[in-house]
DNA sequence: ACCTGAACACCGTTCAAGT
DNA sequence: ACCTGAACACCGTTCAAGT
């Protein structure tokens, strides 16, 4: 985390050193990419070994594995946050959360560590949790534009459009075939136009 | 396994120790009941602790963990197929689909291990796969009937009934509150009655 | 200040020694 | 024939020793 080693007109100046800066980026680009590939349960070791660092180096930068994974995870979220307020100008409010859900799907998809924290709602990874909130938030917006055009009867808050991103990806996974969540999707996403819940 | 002590009157006869026969049941109540609590990270020591035997001995009944996993699961699976297939009497079809779902998902929120099963349909667990196509026979059968009555327009196999089970309760896990599955449920079944898919 | 690798407690699994 | 507990390889995590 860096160390205080001088004091310039009374400011702390913190100083870190070359080697450490680049190990750190080296252990995060490493962790996205196996974590991505094997999904939580991918070892501190495999992590270490493909940043080219000791396997103690990895807990020098992040207090356990979860930290890291958090660090990882919170970009991944904020990609998606992003990528939902840019939708939020689109002009079919219907088609905006569709899109949403289907940019959330397709990360799911794309890396393993997302789809099983996705899963599980382990908000225990601690440092995600804002992360989220904001996700949601956005959600929210998506949510509520497309109530008031009329597209959609049934009542939901941001939460329940996380929901939704798992419900179609998990249950297409569980057919065996990931590749299916479209049908899943449009299932919801009928159900929300149509049901008065 | 047993082991063959005798040969009467041409007929190879099985004995097995009674202690062996009482040590496995015992093993498997316990397993049923650590792995339904804390799921599929459930220790192999916590589950023999509670049988009262040594580590040792649940490796001498399974050949491995997944195996000892399969055995509980294979039984769950088997009660929720028998349910199915009384619904398949039921009046309503849509309504016994519908009951049909309802149990699966219950059976989720009740059961840890089943639920994590269900949710990365890892067919990896040997042995599953059998218990697991019979299952999507019925559910099939379940949404056929639903289809011909009348109130279900979307396509859907009995692979894809199973899928909505999961998506129904893993939604609802992702929003934090896994009580909330009823309103996930209501909008597949909706959109199992709207979409043309 | 940071890196390394040996050490620890924990896991699933194996197996020699007991009965 | 079966049970037991010690042993092994693997994991996440810690820390003394190096630079």
């Amino acid at each position: 985390m860096g160390h205080v080693s001088a004091s310039v007109h009374g400011e702390e100046v913190v100083v870190v050193r070359a080697d450490a800066v680049r190990n750190r980026e080296a252990v995060v680009v490493a962790a996205a990419s196996v974590l991505a590939g094997s999904g939580l349960n991918a070892s501190v070791a495999e992590i270490a070994d493909r940043a080219g660092v000791a396997k103690g180096t990895v807990f020098r930068h992040f207090a356990s594995k979860d930290d890291l994974v958090a660090a990882v995870v919170a970009g991944l979220i904020d990609d998606l946050a992003a990528q939902a307020e840019a939708m939020l100008a689109g002009p079919d409010a219907l088609q905006a959360l569709h899109d949403f859900l289907a940019a959330g799907i397709e990360l799911q998809a794309r890396d393993q560590a997302f789809c099983e924290l996705a899963s599980t709602a382990e908000l225990v990874v601690p440092g995600l949790a804002e992360r989220r909130e904001r996700l949601e938030e956005v959600a929210e917006l998506l949510a509520l534009r497309a109530r008031e055009s009329g597209a959609v009867r049934a009542q939901i808050s941001g939460r329940d459009v996380i929901g939704l991103m798992t419900a179609a990806y998990q249950g297409a996974c569980a057919t065996g075939d990931p590749q299916r969540w479209p049908y899943f999707l449009s299932l919801l996403v009928s159900g929300l136009r149509h049901a008065d819940t």
